[in-house]
DNA sequence: CAAGTGCATACTACTGAGTATGTTTCTGGG
DNA sequence: CCCAGAAACATACTCAGTAGTATGCACTTG
């Protein structure tokens, strides 16, 4: 799973050429535990045992920084949910295993999904450049894109008769929220395993499923 | 609705004595609008159409001015819930209507609660005074307290067999996340009611209750 | 060995929290 | 009715933190 993220991750380059997956992931724990504007250069560089130099090598601004952060955590979503759409089962099973793959990459890249979440409600910020807001809106067609996927698939199940609800955007933001959320109250516990994470998971995507009142 | 809030407000006194509404209402949806470290307290001043001194007048920090939106905005959510505990149906019924008035209180509150979801991420934040970090400590508790008045009724719907789901902590954590969510993408029409919120509200729980897969 | 690459060091300039100090309006006791 | 004194702000500062820059320097590569 890991490595397949690794192998078909999309092109990461920014302002100026190269990246760099440390500094990535260093600013994304930073972004995380802090959020955007409390995180200063001078803290990624800390934690990179490195200074600002390093990092404005790679980057043009903090914001360019922050927007790759972006940019890379959801590449991981879409690489994590678009192999779950195709294959066997009704619209309703393929919808809930893209509802438990959504949530092992909230997990296993918990520090980048965290900053996707803080970037959706980053989007009224005024960014200042013009090229700024131009990026930041081509990230929300991203996760515009994102949220499709899972459209198509629920009409798809409204079709097949497996989906028992009327209104498709509602519930499909319903649902996903459930799954966001995860960036809120998840901390991996120390001698957390896999399989741990997939029993989470699978119990999330089964309240979700099944809904809260029993079936008799 | 709206004036059994006002009447039933738990009091909000904070460091310098009394409060002030007015400010509260501003700083949250400054807060609300661009985070809590990008909001300036001027910002804040120049939407009530005044200065800094006003402000300092009442909240001895900027941080203690977050904290008691926060609290605002918890009394609003428990005024909320709280009466939907009891009263008539099954334990899951009564869910059902703890999560819509929820849903309502965070649609009619929206400053105030995405200030709230913003302090829950904010937990772990090094406030910086001691002072300080006892309050958050405090708030985190209210945040506590309000998850449990969901697993309370829970359980009790587990009792009386309404209930589906075993594991009742990751259940609510995922439901009340469905309907925090609100908090990002929820925005209100220039036209929209008091009914369009509850039609809403309605949608989500019944997705909650109900979820996806079509009963037979 | 010349030209870049990959950083570190040492600045600048500005923003923004908090303070110190007016200034005006209210309030209550003589 | 008058007038301390407090309450409710506004104005004008200070000063620390931080984004971004300019420059230096080792190390690689063609």
């Amino acid at each position: 799973m890991i490595k397949a993220i690794d192998e078909t991750r999309i092109e990461n380059t920014r302002s100026n050429g190269s990246s760099n997956l440390e500094i990535l992931t260093a600013a994304a724990e930073c972004f995380m535990e802090q959020g955007f504007h409390a995180t200063s250069i001078d803290d990624v560089a800390r934690r990179l045992g490195a200074t600002k130099g390093r990092i404005y090598h790679y980057y043009s601004s903090k914001t360019d920084l922050f927007f790759d952060v972006h940019r890379e955590g959801m590449a991981r979503l879409f690489n994590a949910v678009k192999p779950a759409m195709k294959g066997e089962g009704d619209g309703v099973t393929r919808l809930g295993r893209m509802l438990k793959n959504h949530a092992l990459a909230m997990m296993e890249s918990l520090a980048f999904e965290t900053v996707v979440v803080q970037g959706v409600h980053m989007h009224r910020l005024g960014a200042t450049t013009p090229a700024q807001r131009r990026t930041l809106d081509e990230l929300m067609i991203i996760r515009d894109e994102f949220e499709t996927l899972f459209k198509i698939v629920a009409y798809e199940a409204a079709e097949d008769g497996s989906l028992a609800s009327r209104d498709i955007s509602i519930t499909v933001k319903t649902i996903l929220g459930a799954i966001n959320w995860l960036a809120i109250w998840y901390r991996p516990r120390p001698d957390e395993t896999e399989v741990d994470r997939e029993i989470l998971a699978a119990k999330i995507v089964e309240t979700i499923l099944s809904g809260l009142r029993r079936r008799e």
